[in-house]
DNA sequence: AAGGCTTCGGATAGCGCTATCTTAGCTGCC
DNA sequence: GGCAGCTAAGATAGCGCTATCCGAAGCCTT
């Protein structure tokens, strides 16, 4: 007894690529070429093949496209932390230029964790993503590997390479050594001797301003080892609040502290508040990054802008270039940064 | 002429489910539901594909899942906005503990916009995404019908809705009306009797909020309509501080404002420290959320704290167990709210 | 002890698309 | 005019996994 040939149910009743075949009068292979506009195909063949998958509502089915090419639409990225503001920007505005460009966005946070880093892009790289956008250059061996091996085109976010050597990753950032330096440049401007510099988290780009502190300070023979203060517990207005009562305390001739971060800067501004200590009279206040609020703050902050929505999208218009193969792009893209006189110094 | 027959290249050498079957002697179907605890295999079965696999390094291809399966490891998120903490939390919250449970997390930004919603839920839905978490409960036609017909396994954040009339939706949240109201009621038993509200972004929630303060307002025939200020704009500091200046200058009879987000009113403390207006003497001020640095303000800020942290992490765990299809959950979660007084009132 | 029922491994058949090879039809060229 | 060299469309063969059906074996029934 025939029964008759199994006929499995779609979940959805949407029209495939088959469907469209058949309407359009073409095989199925034409029409994937034509949709995708791969090779060469006849413009009446197109224009047919673009008619009826119109009429049909067809829309690819993304998960079929990746396992047949071996390559999704997603794209990952990964970041520290979704609790600074700094990250959340930089993803946001990638996140909306990957979605122009028809990519969905794969969020890891590594929450400043080598493994969990790895762990991560391990799992991100079985959705064998189209690209990969990764927070700054300091990764371990594994998951450099890991990034090697994959083939995925990626984007390296905030940090750009100390020194030239040999083919550069890409990488869209700025240099925070310079920042650094011409931040504490800037008070020395002003007139201020002793600069203290407080840092958190102490990830590389914190340590990188505080090179860039140390160099301008060495520049005029006014570095002191005893004046830097680095926590490594994450930053936040209550740690900078306690960071700037300590500094005073044990430095009292302390005239000037760049803080590594506006959210410190920020609770060092409310603890000055507070105490009733006049900033800038006693003691000169910047912070980093400008963040929201910091132009609110009473005195207003003088701070650093760095440009963290333009590097999402930068690095995200860079990514989706190289994921297309198109025309060399240049590796190293520094947009710089700027420095914000308010009235805390 | 025989040509060898064709061997396409997987473009990663990694083991596949038949590998498995090979070295376990067994048919790739069992490796399969050996490794999902699928149907019931044999023990001594299920140990020989585990070693196998753990042999081959063999990891599942979720591409390959998905498209037999109609099924994928994504969960989409969709939320309003990245530059509000208040999403950010929940998204950090949600991100975590559905990756501890083996899935990915498609992040959406509608941008409180029902039209970008509803195109991005149909882009999520292509992917076939496991579950959906999405903001509030207000949506338009078009993306509820979307909701129903996929059958994806939803949870609604952030908001309860206001009457049981039939099937309630899977939701985790508050009640933000009661938040309003005990919020108003806490200056009114602190003696102050022009309460302002001051509202931004007027989404469904501050809304809400603001139906609360007039409740308790009108209990205690208080309520005067000029006392409410509704700005559509986004909230931030700035706008709170200007709304400040406003609400001052054009009631001066008012002697405490309930501000709708806490970024408003940090704002406005900040602007009456500029203006030198006591706070609470001369007007009490109290936001909502018990954003990051409320507890820093000088004076520190009276404010709700919303558990959204929880609420991320609770419709998370709920939407695992729904798409686990476990035992009947409780499809609404009041997480509740916690009034925080602090020193503004 | 025969039939019905359950159990569990396997065979089969795709999921919906693309990579690769093949082939038909044209050129162009000497 | 014949043949290499191209172009464009199609045929074929999966991508790596799971849904579904099948069937052998065990286990009750009565």
């Amino acid at each position: 007894m025939m029964r008759p040939p199994l006929q499995r149910k779609r979940s959805t009743g949407r029209a495939t690529l088959s469907d469209v075949a058949r309407v359009a009068g073409v095989s199925p292979i034409t029409v994937s070429r034509a949709l995708r506009g791969e090779r060469s195909v006849d413009p009446g063949l197109v224009e047919r093949v673009t008619l009826a998958s119109a009429q049909l509502g067809y829309v690819p089915d993304p998960t079929a496209r990746a396992l047949a090419s071996q390559r999704s639409n997603h794209v990952a990225i990964l970041i520290p932390l979704l609790s600074n503001a700094l990250f959340v920007d930089l993803l946001d505005a990638a996140q909306r230029t990957l979605r122009a460009s028809g990519f969905q966005t794969l969020i890891g946070v590594t929450h400043y964790d080598d493994a969990q880093e790895e762990q991560l892009l391990r799992e991100q790289l079985l959705h064998r993503p189209a690209g990969l956008l990764i927070t700054g250059l300091d990764h371990n061996a594994a998951t450099r590997a890991l990034m090697a091996q994959s083939q995925v085109p990626c984007v390296h976010l905030m940090d750009l390479p100390q020194q030239d050597n040999g083919q550069p990753p890409y990488c869209v950032g700025f240099r925070q050594t310079d920042a650094g330096a011409a931040l504490t440049r800037l008070l020395l401007a002003r007139g201020r001797r002793r600069i203290a510099f407080a840092g958190a988290q102490l990830d590389p780009r914190v340590l990188q301003r505080l090179y860039g502190w140390r160099l301008a300070l060495q520049e005029q023979g006014l570095y002191d080892p005893s004046l830097e203060w680095l926590n490594p517990a994450a930053s936040s207005l209550a740690l900078g609040g306690a960071m700037f009562e300590q500094i005073l305390n044990q430095s009292p001739s302390v005239d000037a502290i760049f803080f590594c971060n506006d959210d410190l800067a920020q609770g060092a501004l409310l603890a000055a508040l507070r105490l009733g200590i006049p900033v800038p009279e006693r003691v000169a206040i910047v912070g980093f990054n400008d963040l929201t609020g910091s132009d609110q703050m009473l005195p207003t902050l003088t701070t650093v802008r760095t440009p963290r929505a333009r590097i999402g999208e930068a690095a995200a218009t860079m990514l989706v270039a190289l994921i297309r193969g198109e025309a060399q792009t240049q590796p190293l893209l520094d947009l710089g940064f700027e420095i914000v006189q308010r009235n805390s110094t």
